[in-house]
This record gives structure tokens, C-alpha cells and sequence, in this order.
RNA sequence: GGAGGGGUGGCCGAGCGGUCAAUGGCAGCAGACUGUAAAUCUGCCGGGUUCGCCCUACGAAGGUUCAAAUCCUUCCCCCUCCA
């Protein structure tokens, strides 16, 4: 029995170029997946999302737990089945909504109670539960049960949320069946101490996993400290495993955060900021709201290969838009996922060929300057 | 011709003597969004400002009052019912 296996194919400074290979296909890295926390990535159809050369994609246990219910997912088959996905998917454990629903929720000893945010109802997660419920929905990667630390927070308080994901950790790893191509990712908290980051590393490490995630970062803690957090965390993981940097992030945070080592990324942002008339181009964001694009006859991204970025005028996107036509957060959605997609496969191919540095010199100034005609972007 | 109801900021629509530059909603102008309780949320939205205020404003014109979008008179316009 072998886990999901991560290939180191090359290397520039600390930015890696590799492949997971899972039971349900390859994972090119640097890599970002797009959430799908209810089983659909919101507003896309699931070949679309594989059109724009996503390999890999999130769901989410606490969503599909409460709704449609684990158990009935498995009867599909799990969730890769139930949505018509045919890679390889993730599935985040709960430990996020432990955070994100803290007003619903009670923690002790054994796991988290949580309140329906649907209905009101009174739910369990423990780490067991989560483990199962990921194997219920087949995941691919399953995600051990964590909580994700608020910011801000005292040291003590993010030591002690640090020691209880590690015993949850441990708990996770207790819970995990062992499946050909299949893997469970242990996640590094600690906030943004270097040595709380560094124990939970070590502790992790002890206790095995087939792949590392840092999580509790762009939490509110700002983009600096995030980074320097990566440069103190990247280096105590194992460099023959993946390294997925949770929730993360804005185009320039994902850069970022490869020049620092890590392998995978996942974010709402491109599906969510779709459906708020935010697009992400080569020149930066634009609010496809702003009436300075009402009469603009070209295109999103003509760099992007996707209809949704080529096809369509700034005007016509801006109309729907305006319109809350559902067409318009589609189009946006679709072509967010696709820039993403675009962006990962230009790292991808500069660290293959050693021309990242020079491609984030581009990149960064690409971002800053904007349109041409447009100084407030961004 | 008679009886009644009404005309409020780009639109709809509250207010019915002072706390009203005037509730709401829409439209408009911007901003936010990071392991998704989000097709969501926030701010601005008469003009000027030395940010203290000052102008112009609730169909029009007059009037009552310390004070009027709010009361009275006349006029203009709209709607309903009766002839």
C-alpha cells in the first residue's frame, strides 16, 4: 500500500516544482485548487472547472455533513461521483468552521459542538467523525481535524490551540485508513510564532503524515507576517512531502508564498470574488461594478485560454453584471478559476526552467502598474 | 358641473407645526472579500465649506406663526366617484 506520492521534479531556491500522484490522476505543483465547499465550485459546472486545467478541488465536511449528509454521499460513491468530478479532490476536515462558526460552537475534550448555521440543529465533529465523514465523501486527501487560530490572539492562547490540533492530529492519524493513492495531511498552526510553528512542524512529523499544510495564516494577520511566517514554517517541513499553504490566497499571496517552498493552495476568492464583480487579470484586479467599463470594448485577459476571459467585452460583463444577470457571476467565476489556473502554470514553467525570479519581478510590476488607462486597479 | 383624494430630493414612497437637508427602498458612485452561514457586506449619495456652519429645497404664489414639507388662501396639475 503506497500514500498519494509527491515527485520533486526541480527545484529554484525554495520554490519547487513537483507532482502528486494520487489514485485519481496527477496533481502538477505549484498547484491551486478551486473550493468547492457544497460539492459544486460555486457558479461553475464541474467539466468547466476541469476545462481551465484544474487537476485537483476542495469540499468540505462540515457543509456536506449538514447537507446532503455524509452517509448518503457515500451511497454515490463519495463526492467526486456525486458532482461528476473525476480527479482527485480534497476535502477539508471542519477545522476552518470551527473558527469561521465560533459563536455556534462549543469545544471540549472530544471534539467541537456545533450549532446548524441551516436550521439550528446540534451537530458533533470530533476528529474521528471528521475522518470519517472524509472517507464517507472518498476523499482523495483528507485533512486532519484542526482548529484554524484566530487573529488576533495572545501567544498563550495560540500555543494552546497549536497543542490541541496536535492531539487532534494524532487522533486524525489514529482514525485514517490507510488506501493505495489515497493520503491524510497533518496541518502546522502556531500563528505567526516561530517556534510555536516550528514544534508544531516537529510534532507533526512524529506522528507521520503524507502531506504538510500550514493553516491559520491570512487569517487577518496581513500579508508580511504571513510570508515571514512561511520563511520560518517552509523550512521545518519534510522537503519529499507537499506543502499546502490553506486559504491562501490574492494572486500576489500565492507567489509569494511558492518563493517560499510551498507546493498547493486553495481559495474562495476567485468563485466568491466572481459572484462580488471582482476579476483577476495579468494587470490586477478590476470591480467589473465600476462604470469606467461600461463602454470598454476588450476583453478580461486576452493571456488567459478560457472563453470567459477572450469572449466576451469588459461592457457586456460589466451589463450582466449590473444586471445581476446569473450569466455575469458565471463569466466572472469562470474566468477567475481560469486566470488562477494560468497564473499557476506560468510559475510552474518558470521554476522548470529557472526563470522565477525574474518572472516575479514581471509579475509584481504587472500587478502594480495596472491598465494603462486605469491608475486606480488594485 | 358636483364630491373626494393627491402633488416630497433621479424614481417609488414615509413624514403631517419645531428634534427635517427630510425614514425606507430602488437607481447611481466607490470600497471590501483569503481552508465559503457571502449572487454578500460597508460607505457615499442637493450645492458650498476655513467642517463651526452657510445657501437652495417638499407643485407655484401669498399668508398665519418665534418656527411651516406639515396650518390657511388663491392658482396650476394629476387621480377616483357622481352628473
Amino acid at each position: 500500500m503506497s500514500a498519494v506520492r509527491f515527485e520533486l521534479m526541480a527545484t529554484e531556491s525554495a520554490a519547487r516544482r513537483g507532482r502528486l500522484h494520487t489514485a485519481h490522476g496527477l496533481v502538477d505543483t505549484p498547484a491551486f485548487m478551486p473550493v468547492g465547499t457544497a460539492a459544486t465550485v460555486k457558479g461553475m459546472f464541474t467539466d468547466t472547472v476541469a476545462a481551465t486545467g484544474a487537476q485537483m478541488i476542495l469540499a468540505n465536511t462540515y457543509h456536506l455533513m449538514l447537507r446532503p449528509g455524509a452517509e448518503r454521499i457515500a451511497k454515490f460513491g463519495g463526492v467526486r461521483q456525486f458532482m461528476g468530478w473525476t480527479g482527485p479532490i480534497l476535502t477539508d476536515s471542519g477545522g476552518y468552521q470551527v473558527m469561521s462558526l465560533a459563536k455556534l460552537r462549543k469545544i471540549d475534550g472530544g471534539g467541537v459542538t456545533f450549532q446548524s448555521h441551516i436550521d439550528g440543529s446540534k451537530h458533533f465533529l470530533s476528529p474521528e467523525r471528521s475522518i470519517e465523514i472524509q472517507h464517507l465523501l472518498d476523499a482523495t486527501v483528507t485533512m486532519a481535524f484542526d482548529e484554524c487560530t484566530p487573529y488576533p490572539a495572545t501567544k498563550d492562547e495560540v500555543a494552546e490551540s497549536m497543542q490541541l490540533s496536535m492531539r487532534w492530529a494524532e487522533r486524525s492519524k489514529a482514525a485514517y485508513k490507510v488506501r493505495d493513492g489515497y493520503g491524510l495531511f497533518g496541518i502546522v498552526q502556531g500563528g505567526i510564532h516561530s517556534d510555536l510553528r516550528a514544534e508544531s512542524a516537529a510534532k507533526l512529523q512524529a506522528i507521520g503524515f503524507d502531506g504538510y499544510a500550514i493553516g491559520g495564516l491570512a487569517v487577518g494577520e496581513g500579508q508580511e507576517l504571513m510570508f515571514s511566517t512561511l520563511d520560518v514554517t517552509t523550512p521545518h517541513l519534510p522537503t519529499a512531502s507537499a506543502r499546502y499553504l490553506m486559504g491562501v490566497g490574492k494572486p500576489m499571496d500565492i507567489v509569494g508564498a511558492v518563493l517560499r517552498g510551498v507546493d498547493m493552495f486553495d481559495c474562495v476568492l476567485p468563485t466568491r470574488s466572481g459572484r462580488t464583480a471582482q476579476a483577476f487579470t495579468s494587470r490586477g484586479p478590476l470591480n467589473m461594478r465600476n462604470a469606467k467599463h461600461a463602454d470598454d470594448p476588450q476583453p478580461l485577459d486576452e493571456a488567459v485560454n478560457c472563453p470567459a476571459s477572450r469572449n466576451y467585452s469588459r461592457a457586456y460583463l460589466h451589463h450582466l453584471i449590473r444586471s445581476d444577470e446569473i450569466l455575469g457571476l458565471m463569466l466572472l467565476s469562470w474566468h477567475n478559476v481560469a486566470y488562477y489556473q494560468h497564473l499557476m502554470t506560468q510559475v510552474r514553467d518558470a521554476i522548470a526552467a529557472g526563470t522565477l525570479q525574474r518572472f516575479v519581478q514581471d509579475f509584481t510590476a504587472a500587478q502594480a502598474g495596472g491598465e494603462p488607462d486605469d491608475t486606480t486597479a488594485g
